[in-house]
RNA sequence: GGGCAGAUGGCAGAGCGGUUGAAUGCACCGGUCUUGAAAACCGGCGACUGUAACAGGUCCCUGAGUUCGAAUCUCAGUCUGCCCGCCA
């Protein structure tokens, strides 16, 4: 969440800068006052309990001095109802407070451009050139079921629409591409960590997915415990309620999962094929830092992608999303999108964001400087998504006769 | 799923109604000593909030309650460990 004390000491860059992320003016004034509120709430429950720990003090002193106390007991207890007043207002206000908060979302660096929806991102340059083919090419969906690599049927069958079973060389292929990811990353640095698939509330909350957006996850029943969208979930919440030292910032993390998407208000689109599934493979990079290091670290990340991209041999594009794509949490996100010739465009492959201290003060994830305890800051990308890039590889590699050609790299894996 | 035990600072571990944010040890930081290090000795060392800085407030799993006063007593819940059962 954002620092509400910003509103506060610098109310109208704050709320420009919260205009542009499209949070309403009546929000902004509503949190305002919501802090303001709770302050001044909080000042006079404290002054009242300071009253009630000096007269308690005092009525010790008087029953060891066998003093009389019945004037002291009516003292104490007209102040002890106030106290319990006090405090069922503070209460409210905190939770007044928290309410709009934790659905506001975080500030975007000043260097993002403007923009309603992603066709106001910005590319940053293009690697690798697309191919060019002699014949015209197809989507990955022919291809997956021409060469008997997925099959969507049976994976409706098994669970429900969005779900899909990948076989034979598919399957195979899927495996090596996890494996070559995790190695391409750990050569890079980033350590390789083996997670929970279903997290708890808490951490939810911590990145930032709850309270707001409890109708894209599934929920187990009875259970408050929730399949992750997304491994930077379990990642990030593992240093949750820590104080880490500088001295061993940055953190970086590699891991595989699987994610559970609900996709709610995706509607139609791409129902057809692999892009759009329930549950997808990813492998994905977070990073905790110290805040001097987060702009560095999240260049890295960017770059690990993209290496990773053109080691696939994979034409791609890195764009700069505007305020109006960007995520609830995220300060600043590159996306990589990869060429799909079936689809003649570009799609989204991976996306990097830096959120800051957003996720981090939410789960509170701090380190020690100098003696002082600061707020980390948080990153995550996907280094990749594995589905899509299984579908990158068909769509760019096919041929005529729609086999698949593998690339070089993954070789090794097969 | 059944039974038993437990939950205190980074860790270990006292405290079981009174001024305790909490003994002690380890770890950590600074210093003395040393060519350097270790050892020894001296000092410091929880988090959050608040203040210009003090002050003040909160936190001993969570939530309710008893009391003038609770880490300490009562109730409920959660989690952890162990034993039994089941099982990859």
């Amino acid at each position: 969440m954002i620092d509400v004390k910003l509103l506060q000491n610098n109310f109208d860059e704050t709320a420009a800068a919260l205009m542009r992320k499209k949070v309403s003016v009546e929000t902004i004034h509503e949190l305002k006052t919501a802090f303001e509120t709770l302050k001044s709430a909080k000042t006079a429950y404290e002054n009242a309990q300071a009253k009630q720990n000096e007269l308690s003090k005092l009525f010790g002193q008087y029953k060891k001095e066998g003093k009389n106390t019945d004037d002291l007991k009516n003292e104490v207890d007209a102040n002890k109802a106030a106290l319990t007043d006090l405090l069922e207002t503070q209460r409210t206000a905190e939770e007044a407070l928290d309410a709009i908060i934790m659905r506001v979302p975080n500030i975007p660096d000043s260097n993002v451009p403007d923009g309603a929806d992603e066709n106001d991102n910005i590319e940053i340059k293009k690697v690798l050139t697309p191919p060019t083919f002699s014949f015209a090419p197809k989507e990955h969906w022919e291809l997956a079921e021409q060469n008997g690599w997925i099959d969507f049927e049976r994976g409706v069958k098994l669970a429900k629409s969005r779900f899909s079973v990948v076989s034979g060389m598919g399957a195979r292929l899927e495996r090596a591409l996890i494996n070559f990811m995790l190695d391409f990353n750990r050569e890079r640095g980033f350590e390789e960590v083996s997670v929970p698939a279903l997290v708890n509330r808490r951490a939810l909350e911590g990145t930032g997915q709850l309270p707001k957006f409890e109708e894209d996850l599934f929920k187990v029943e009875d259970e408050e415990l929730f399949l992750i969208p997304t491994a930077e979930v379990p990642l990030t919440n593992l240093y949750q309620d820590e104080i880490l030292s500088a001295a061993e910032l940055p953190l970086k993390m590699t891991g595989y999962t699987s994610c559970f998407r609900k996709e709610a208000g995706s509607g139609g689109r791409d129902v057809r094929g692999m892009i759009r599934q329930h549950q997808f493979h990813k492998v994905e990079l977070v990073a905790i830092t110290r805040a001097d290091q987060s702009d560095a670290v999240f260049d890295q990340m960017v770059a690990c992608a993209s290496d990773l991209l053109k080691a696939l041999e994979l034409p791609h594009r890195l764009v700069t999303l505007c305020t109006g794509d960007l995520g609830f949490g995220a300060a600043k996100t590159v996306d990589l999108e990869v060429w799909l010739p079936g689809q003649n465009t570009y799609r989204e492959i991976s996306s990097v964001s830096n959120t800051r201290d957003f996720q981090a003060r939410r789960a509170k994830i701090r380190y020690k400087e100098e003696g002082k305890n600061l707020l980390a800051h948080t990153l995550n990308g996907s280094s990749l998504a594995v589905g899509r890039t299984m579908i990158a590889i068909m769509e760019n590699f096919q041929q005529e006769d729609g086999t698949v050609r593998i690339p070089q790299v993954l070789h090794k894996y097969l």
